[in-house]
RNA sequence: GGUCCCGUGGUGUAGCCUGGCCAAACACGCGGCCCUGUCAAGGCCGAGAACGCCGGUUCGAAUCCGGUCGGGACCGCCA
């Protein structure tokens, strides 16, 4: 028995009107009329409704009546179209169904933990622990079909630029740099390991210094770090690295490419070139580097109009250098007292001291004048709300970013179907980290605006980089830069950093040293697979656009990773287990 | 590292704030019977949860408190 050439249960058509066929698939609902059975029949491709006729064949009619939901079965029948007014429109298949004369039972199956069924709603981690039933959903299904769609599509495009996939390892050297490194422990060298890729950053850098020119990979890349609902442990993305390029030939290239999956796979339209906006500004009028420009909504500094103020809260945190943000939320006035305490939650829950708003509290803190300057640099009509936010000028951004995307959705102001691509360029090279110290903002690697050498030493958080952003819907979907290709200011760079010549040596001297090799300026970018599928599908959730995802805690809730290995294997690693102490 | 939300039959929810009327309600699903044109088929009947786990408060806890486990959202982090 062979069914693999068999016809696909959803695509029979009314042309298929008929053909004699065998099917193969999962039964989906059943619907026993005593007499008459009803089944629907579900593969990959769709489902097909199949009768059971005791009149036809009474022999299959009565082995249908202990047919169940997801049983495996083998149908034999004859295409036919349905009898006038028994056609169902809300079924591709709908036109057809398939008169059975023959049934075998393949497979019997226990009641699913949850219905296979996309308006269904089961709790996530049960999905998770039974993912290959959640695939079963057409929803998901259509999902993972799509991705490899546009996976096709990305090869075609990369292979027509006369670009080269060329795998790397997995297996590669830790570095302290960046996300926290998954590490493997090596067998043959006792106490050192290897590091699982966080992206093939220098590996593609060493193949432009190889001559390959152009280079691409669907990669896997692994960060060791906590979740989000747009974050998962193993990402895949497409990484490019071509020589010879500037920027404008990486937009040139990119912009192509989403045009051409967009067209190829979806059938839509996308306008080139995508418009710019450097990062500053972003923040400053979207909260975020990542902006969503599905909806207007914008932030402005009204600092400078507060700076004498009477209200203390938002003067004392412009004394103490801060900034007051605010954002006018349209038609807000209506907003009940419970919905401006939620925001309040959230603008809290994002580190911010409080949320102040009028009409409100705020009234008579502030003078007339204070509020009409403010509405008027928001931009805020009569019946509007003002948001207003103080504190140190980064955290301000966030917590306002946060609640321009949170007004958006509450007021339903994002405009569906709409593809609104931008460039986030250019970004800064260094950026301060929590500890105040001098970090980079990109990577180590990203090259300085030419104009701005001069300041490398002095004022380094002026320095701009050649790195950019793509951003779609406020997704970032790709990111990549410039590198540095002259070996004396890749090690400028990295002692700003603050990374003595011992360090640069040992983890970076192969870089460094294959830049004395003949190097030609290079440049990349990288595209998160799983956040641009997000996009494509509309969701906030990148579980939904991945197979076998993993917990915000990493763990594996179908296979159960991970889990304790045999001592005898540690053994062999030449590792010991030292469990955590708990504190009692 | 931190803040917050959730955890009730197979599934989704209600009940929890304002403890006793709750061995817990509803829908779907599940099992049986009836039914020849349904497609979320329909009708009748039925089974199924001591409320994640541990401890505390109380005469009494699904309901209050503490801890713990699991899931999720966010801040930090993610070059």
């Amino acid at each position: 028995m062979s069914g693999f050439s068999a016809p696909h249960c959803g695509s029979l058509r009314g042309s298929d009107e008929g053909r004699e066929v065998e099917l193969y698939g999962w039964v989906a609902r059943r619907r026993d009329h005593g007499g008459l059975i009803f089944i629907d029949l579900r593969d990959r491709w769709g489902a097909v409704q199949v009768v059971f006729n005791p009149a036809q064949s009474p022999k299959a009619h009565e082995k249908a009546s202990d047919l169940r939901s997801e049983y495996v079965v083998r149908v034999g029948g004859k295409v036919a179209r349905r009898r006038a007014g028994a056609e169902n429109p809300r079924m591709a298949t709908g036109e057809v169904e398939v008169v059975a004369s023959d049934l075998e039972v393949i497979s019997v199956a226990r009641t699913p933990p949850f219905a296979i069924e996309d308006e269904v709603e089961a709790d996530e981690a049960l999905r998770l622990k039974y993912r290959y039933l959640d695939i079963r959903r057409p929803k998901m299904a259509q999902t993972l079909e799509l991705r490899h769609r546009v996976v096709q599509a990305i090869h075609r495009y990369m292979d027509g630029h006369e670009f080269m996939e060329v795998e790397t390892p997995m297996l590669l050297k830790g570095t302290p740099e960046g996300s926290r490194d998954f590490i493997v422990p090596s067998r043959l060298h006792p106490g050192e390991f290897f590091a699982l890729p966080q992206s093939p950053q220098q590996l593609k850098q060493l193949l432009m210094v190889a001559g390959i020119g152009r280079y691409y990979q669907i990669a896997r890349c692994l960060r060791d770090e906590d979740l989000r609902a747009d974050r998962v442990v193993e990402i895949t993305q497409l990484d490019v690295e071509m020589s010879f390029c500037t920027e404008e030939d990486v937009f040139t290239l990119i912009e192509g490419l989403w045009a051409t999956v967009w067209k190829d796979v979806l059938g839509i339209e996308i306008p080139t070139p995508f418009p710019r906006i450097d990062v500053q500004e972003s923040l400053l009028r979207y909260g975020t580097d990542k902006p969503d420009m599905r909806y207007e909504l914008e932030i402005a500094d009204v600092s400078d109009i507060l700076r004498q103020t009477r209200a203390s809260v938002l003067r004392g945190a412009l004394e103490t250098g801060g900034v007051v943000r605010c954002l006018a939320v349209p038609g807000g006035r209506d907003m009940s007292r419970r919905e401006l305490d939620e925001l309040a939650l959230l603008a809290k829950g994002a580190g911010a001291k409080g949320l102040a708003w009028f009409p409100g509290p705020l009234d008579r803190h502030l003078s007339e004048g204070e509020m009409s300057t403010i509405k008027s640099a928001a931009g805020a009509g009569a019946e509007d709300l003002i948001l207003l936010v103080a504190d140190r000028r980064r955290k301000a951004e966030t917590v306002m970013g946060l609640l321009r995307r949170e007004i958006a959705r509450r007021r339903k102001l994002i405009r569906q179907g709409e593809w609104k691509f931008l460039w986030v360029y250019p970004m800064y090279l260094f950026q301060e980290d929590d500890l105040g110290n001098l970090t980079y903002g990109h990577h180590p690697f990203t090259s300085p605006w030419p104009e701005d050498m001069d300041l490398l030493t002095e004022r380094p958080y002026d320095v701009r980089a050649r790195a950019y952003d793509c951003v779609l819907n406020g997704v970032e979907v790709s990111g990549g830069s410039i590198r540095i290709h002259d070996r004396e200011l890749q090690e400028r760079v990295f002692e700003i950093l603050g990374m003595d010549r011992e360090r640069i040596r040992a983890q970076f001297g192969h870089l460094l040293d294959a830049f004395e090799y003949g190097v030609p300026p290079h440049g990349g970018i990288a595209a998160g697979i799983d956040r641009l599928m997000m996009a494509i599908t509309g969701t906030e959730n990148v579980r939904d656009v991945v197979a076998f995802p993993k917990t915000q805690s990493h763990q594996d809730l179908m296979l159960g990773a991970p889990s304790p290995v045999d001592p005898q294997q540690l053994e062999e690693l030449h590792i010991r287990v030292v469990p955590p102490q708990k504190p009692s």
